[in-house]
DNA sequence: CACGTCACCTGCGTGC
DNA sequence: TGCACGCAGGTGACGT
């Protein structure tokens, strides 16, 4: 779940406080405990206590769907993957510890009697510490919403995979960075570009509006605070036009949205408004 | 190298 | 009601 405007919406809370929970900058770490020990994929648990305890909260920034929180000289890197959430809370109430949730995984104590909380039900989520951003983060593609990502290196990446299909494409962290399941399909649907078109014959007008949409999609998210799955996401109000709208009607056509597989992945789309051929 | 498939996990909805 | 099955917002390891 998480894509780049949910994790942007984390991000912004943690530095300004929202979600129902403080900001984070400026805290102390006093301990940290470790429920599920592949959540923390570096370095082991016993060298990360000795690093982070006293280390002070100096930034908190998103890359792609990383969230990036810097400690001094080191960083904590998390990544949510499916199924992670954060949350900033009060360690101690007038009834003592407020206990644990299930699928906590990875608490960070806070020397204000805060505590930060990364819970996750698949387990699939990750949590590194490291000097060097870069053995992180090297892979990653441009950001979609950076100046640096231009209509013109959008295209240079189709032509460059011109043999894969447009979805998978756009779910390749290392083309752009920060797309997933629900803005890859909100976006082509935008477009009006079909999930199975191979990138190579998206020609420069159509590849200009694709640019445009994943822009538009992913403003409209972070404006939103996220897409609209109450179950983890808390407040987030983005509405799908496609996402896990099979056989209900197209907003734009009144055609009956479609759901297929593309990669095992679920994908949605209208079969009027993305046409397959053109 | 580039691309496709599977494994990693748990919970939930569906259909029998 | 109970249970087996398929599916879920992601990605890294492995195979072709």
């Amino acid at each position: 779940m998480p894509e780049l405007p949910e994790v942007e919406t984390i991000v912004k809370a943690l530095r300004q406080g929202g979600r129902g929970g403080d900001a984070i900058l400026g805290k102390r770490v006093e301990s940290s405990y470790l429920a599920w020990e592949r959540t923390l994929a570096y370095p082991g648990y016993e060298v990360f206590k000795e690093h982070i305890n006293n280390k002070v909260v100096d930034e908190v920034n998103r890359r792609g769907k990383y969230i990036l929180i810097r400690l001094g000289n080191e960083y904590l890197a998390i990544h949510l993957r499916m199924t992670g959430d954060l949350r900033v809370e009060t360690r101690i109430d007038e009834n003592g510890e407020t206990p644990l949730r299930q699928h906590d995984r990875f608490v960070l104590y806070f020397d204000d009697g805060l505590r930060f909380v990364f819970n996750d039900p698949r387990k699939f989520g990750r949590i590194w510490l490291v000097d060097d951003l870069r053995l992180i983060l090297d892979n990653l593609g441009p950001e979609p919403l950076d100046p640096s990502f231009t209509p013109h290196a959008l295209y240079e990446s189709l032509q460059n995979h011109g043999k894969r299909n447009i979805k998978a494409l756009l779910l390749d962290q290392k083309v752009i960075a920060g797309i997933g399941n629900i803005y890859t399909d909100e976006a082509l649907f935008a477009a009006g570009i079909h999930p199975l078109r191979l990138a190579g014959q998206i020609d420069p007008i159509e590849s200009e509006i694709l640019y445009h949409s994943i822009q538009s999609v992913l403003l409209e998210g972070i404006r939103r605070n996220g897409a609209s799955f109450d179950w983890v996401y808390r407040g987030g109000k983005f509405e799908f036009q496609v996402y896990q709208r099979e056989g209900q009607t197209c907003k734009k056509c009144g055609a009956t949205i479609q759901k297929i597989s593309v990669g095992q992945r679920g994908t949605h789309y209208c079969p009027m408004c993305q046409p397959i051929l053109r």
